[in-house]
RNA sequence: GGGAGUAUAGCUCAGUUGGUUUAGAGCACCUGCCUUACAAGCAGGGGGUCGUAGGUUCGAAUCCUACUACUCCCACCA
């Protein structure tokens, strides 16, 4: 039989994903004979291709999924979309734009349908390209957040917690996007981590009824037209003569109150502040709290209106009428001074213009009465942060959230069920009928036709905070009155809550703390028990991956150059929970080398000869070593699956396939070039090989698939993928103790080997001087077939020319025979014995320190006192030896 | 400005309630090997005064204090 040196994944993973699909492995049901355990991705925008942040995520989904398939729980892991809304929207209006139509000359129904059009055909190639990487997601459940049900479910919702209280209307400082022409809440500003250039220019208000002035400092002199007051701070003493007084806006000639509060910096700008209550949140806060008027000069696209007095400024663009202000202001010698200034000026994350505070009517979601649940949910440890370190800041900002603003001026998206009467008055209902019904109980009179739905549409995350229940359809049993869902249908009964969220960081507020909210509020019970929070992906130099930076690579490359597996396992290698990953191919080179070293092993137990004997000593020491360890190595992946310290459990599985069952096991029971293997002993051995494919299958699905159908003849059922997770039995820690002394030992001999020049095809005899033989008996054959010993003496006496070295206490050497350099030996022996002396040193400095011996515990006391009597052996050893070679 | 976190080998990280050698792993590095499972490999090796300065203790990478550096989150000065 002749199998190929190098694995191939190209060959494999495309057949056995269709596999397992066509066996329908990865379709969950209601059972109840099985514990549930669910997954419910976080959805991808429809609008994203796959990045590497993907991959990491969703790795680590699919390990923890298949994993608990294998310990045959109900593995339900769901896949679906985001709509995005914003995100989408700008996408669909950028590719109408390049065909030379606006959003605004098509309407909201035409529009609706080129967006639809653009979700049906980009929105699902980031699913497929999931199944790419291996992803065993039940795709009979793959979910839109503007599904039919969902979308219904979206608008109860608000529709509930509008008759509940908790949403309300109100004029607001808001984030207006010019471009997109829609509000953003905070999370969708973004600010330069430097800041940005700007200037700040000081500018002179005549006084009223006086020669004198007062500058104040801004960066936007376009809105000074808007101003309504100035104020200094009460304590400043330049400025407490003109409290009370008025100032003069320059132009437009308005008449402002100066007034006195301690908002104002003594020591920054002018120390004199100009209050523009319609462009600026704190200004807006300040003209409330001194009832100033308020005059919006600026239009929705970011133009001046005519309230801004100045014909020649309207309709045009804010940043156009700063240079011409400037320019006039320096004209008129109002301007004083011209500051260089660096600020953060906030922009929209989906279209980059510079945010503008805003006055606006939006929908808001009371936050502080129904985030109590959720607060105490983590912070009692109901629903576990892993690292929990997050536990920190999910509490800071549960304990300060603000209300949400969910209205956003968009047509993609969930639109908001509130209907207008003509005088301005509202209903929410959850169909237009309905609507009609209540309006007409406020104004009999009333038509459908008279009735005009709110035209915006809900914040995306006022559709994913529903997500865990949304998917199972949980909200067709939703109970208006009660305003929960009182009776789950089968299967969010069955599924929810679900076991773990695996996401960013980056979205714990935006997404996970409001599910938590959402879950509690209709279900009364948790979404998750655990939240794993990911890192982020970086490029070597620490950067975050970004389009704009060119810096990611391409995850479906990287797949076809190292495999799937390989990619999956590189991801892994270095990732511990809520830390960065410094990405590099290098990992997936890693990854991929493992891959091969199995299929080797594979290899190896495949091409052997058989002959019909039972097993020798030696072997059976061998594949009773291994069983052990197995056992052992089983019980340390558990708990680090457990702590979802998921590289960890990755690196234990490496460890234990690569050195002690390749490195090691195989070497043991590997016969001498040309002999035949018992058939007992490669029996077991593929037995155990078996075993470590199950164990290494949520990591590397493609490969263990692969041999595991190699090994034998296998049913198109019997696959590993759905095959039994082999549980930890108790183990015998005597037998692997003993091995490691063996291991020890053996390299200890080859370390000779190595530093002496002495072949490892030249035998060798070793002297062993011990109290206690019987700790090698056991590994006695074995340390003599991978030593390549000839033979093993106890207590024998060494000639004088040996090589020695000391394990576990015990002196061992090696008969020089001709193979020794006796300056060379002598250097080294010298070497030695100054860093045993060394040791001595530190280890008598303890034990004469009186405090230590009376203190210390006998345990301890007796360990030091070990540490001395063997260095003082070695030492007189090391020093007999030197004193016969002269 | 408020809050949180991190600092251990070239890189990424372990280090469980202070106590088994003068601190571990993977990768990288160096040396020697094309030893018929695997050069995508084998064998061996070097490398850290555990961020700095104090303190507690018989004993500190581990506990305490201060400092320094970096990271993240929140808020944000016109």
């Amino acid at each position: 039989m002749s199998i190929a040196s190098k694995y191939n994944p190209a060959e494999v993973e495309d057949k056995w994903y269709k596999h397992w699909m066509d066996q329908k492995f990865f379709h969950a049901q209601v059972n109840p004979e099985k514990e549930p355990y669910t997954i419910v991705i976080p959805p991808p925008n429809v609008t994203g291709v796959l990045h590497m942040g993907h991959m990491l995520n969703n790795t680590i989904q699919d390990v923890l999924i298949r994993k608990a398939r294998m310990e045959g729980k109900e593995a339900c892991w769901v896949p679906g979309t985001d709509h995005a809304s914003i995100a989408t929207e700008a996408k669909v209006v950028a590719m109408l734009r390049e065909k030379g139509i606006k959003k605004s000359e098509i309407g909201r129904d035409e529009f609706m349908k080129y967006a639809w059009e653009w979700k049906e055909k980009y929105g699902g190639i980031i699913l497929e390209q999931l199944k790419k990487l291996g992803a065993s997601c039940d795709w009979d459940r793959t979910s839109f957040t503007m599904d039919e049900g969902y979308y219904k479910a979206v608008v109860q919702v608000f529709v509930d917690l509008y008759r509940k209280g908790f949403i309300y209307r109100d004029l607001r400082m808001i984030n207006w996007d010019c471009e997109a022409k829609t509000a953003l809440s905070n999370e969708e500003v973004m600010y330069k981590e430097d800041g940005e250039k700007s200037v700040l220019y000081h500018i002179r208000y005549q006084i009223k009824d006086s020669k004198e002035f007062v500058v104040i400092a801004t960066q936007r002199p376009e809105t000074i037209m808007g101003d309504t007051g100035i104020a200094v701070n009460p304590k400043d003493p330049r400025f407490t003569h003109l409290i009370g007084k008025k100032a003069i806006v320059p132009f437009i000639n308005r008449e402002i109150p100066i007034i006195a509060d301690e908002y104002v910096e003594l020591d920054f700008g002018s120390g004199c502040l100009k209050i523009t209550p319609a462009h600026d949140p704190n200004d807006y806060e300040l003209g409330k709290k001194h009832n100033l008027e308020v005059i919006d000069t600026i239009n929705l696209d970011g133009t001046l209106n005519e309230r801004c007095e100045m014909p020649e400024y309207v309709g045009k663009d804010r940043f156009i009428v700063r240079k011409m202000i400037v320019k006039k202001m320096r004209e008129a010698e109002l301007l004083v001074k011209e500051e260089d200034f660096i600020t953060k000026i906030g922009r929209s994350e989906r279209t980059n213009t510079v945010v503008e505070p805003k006055l606006s009517l939006q929908w808001f979601i009371k936050m502080k009465e129904i985030s109590r649940t959720a607060l105490k949910a983590v912070e009692e440890d109901e629903i576990q942060l892993h690292p929990p370190k997050f536990k920190n800041t999910y509490r800071h900002w549960m304990e300060n959230v603000k209300d949400w603003c969910i209205s956003r001026q968009l047509w993609w998206g969930h639109r908001i069920p509130a209907w207008f009467l003509p005088d301005g008055d509202f209903v929410v209902a959850n169909t237009e009928e309905e609507a009609l019904k209540l309006a007409q109980e406020k104004s009999p009179n009333i038509t459908l036709a008279d009735l005009k739905q709110d035209e915006d549409v809900l914040d995306t995350w006022a559709s994913s905070w529903l997500w865990p229940m949304a998917v199972f359809n949980g909200f067709e049993n939703f109970d208006e009155k009660s305003g929960r869902i009182e009776q789950p249908n089968a299967e969010l009964a069955y599924f929810y809550p679900t076991k773990v969220l695996v996401t960013a960081p980056e979205i714990l507020f935006f997404w996970v703390a409001r599910m938590i909210i959402a879950g509690y509020e209709y279900m009364g019970e948790m979404p998750f028990k655990d939240v794993y929070l990911t890192g982020i992906v970086r490029d070597k130099q620490g950067r975050k991956m970004s389009k704009s930076l060119g810096n990611s690579p391409d995850p479906i490359e990287l797949m076809q150059k190292y495999g799937a597996d390989g990619v999956r396992t590189g991801m892994l290698f270095s990732s511990p929970a809520g830390n960065d990953l410094p990405f590099d191919e290098k990992l997936c080179e890693q990854g991929r080398n493992f891959s091969n070293k199995i299929w080797n092993a594979f290899r190896l137990l495949k091409g052997l000869d058989v002959v019909q004997t039972p097993s020798s000593n030696a072997e059976k020491v061998a594949i009773q070593w291994m069983e052990n360890r197995l056992n052992q190595a089983l019980v340390e992946i558990e708990d680090h699956y457990g702590k979802y310290r998921i590289s960890d459990a990755l690196m234990g599985t490496y460890k234990l396939i690569w050195d002690d069952y390749c490195a090691w096991f195989l070497e043991m029971i590997k016969p001498a070039y040309g002999d035949p293997i018992s058939e007992e002993t490669l029996n077991s051995s593929i037995a155990i090989f078996e075993k470590l494919l199950k164990v290494l299958h949520p990591f590397m699905p493609f490969i263990t698939e692969e041999l595991w159908h190699s090994m034998g003849t296998r049913g198109e059922k019997d696959c590993i993928i759905v095959a039994e997770w082999p549980k930890a039995a108790t183990y015998d820690k005597g037998i692997i103790d003993a091995a490691s002394l063996a291991f020890e030992l053996i390299s200890q001999i080859r370390n000779i080997r190595s530093s002496k020049g002495i072949s490892p095809k030249e035998p060798l005899e070793l002297i062993i001087k011990t109290e206690k033989p019987e700790a090698y008996s056991q590994f006695q054959q074995l340390i003599e077939k991978l030593g390549n010993l000839s033979s093993i003496q106890f207590n024998g006496n060494a000639p004088e020319m040996s090589f020695s070295f000391i394990i576990n206490s015990d002196e061992c050497a090696i008969p020089a025979g001709n193979n020794v350099d006796l300056e060379k030996e002598k250097a080294e022996m010298l070497k030695e014995l100054e860093y045993a002396k060394g040791f001595l040193d530190s280890v008598m400095k303890k034990l004469g320190n009186e405090r230590f011996v009376n203190n210390a515990p006998a345990q301890v006391l007796q360990n030091e006192q070990n540490k001395k009597a063997d260095a003082e052996a070695k030492i007189k050893t090391l020093e007999e030896s030197l004193a016969k070679m002269g």
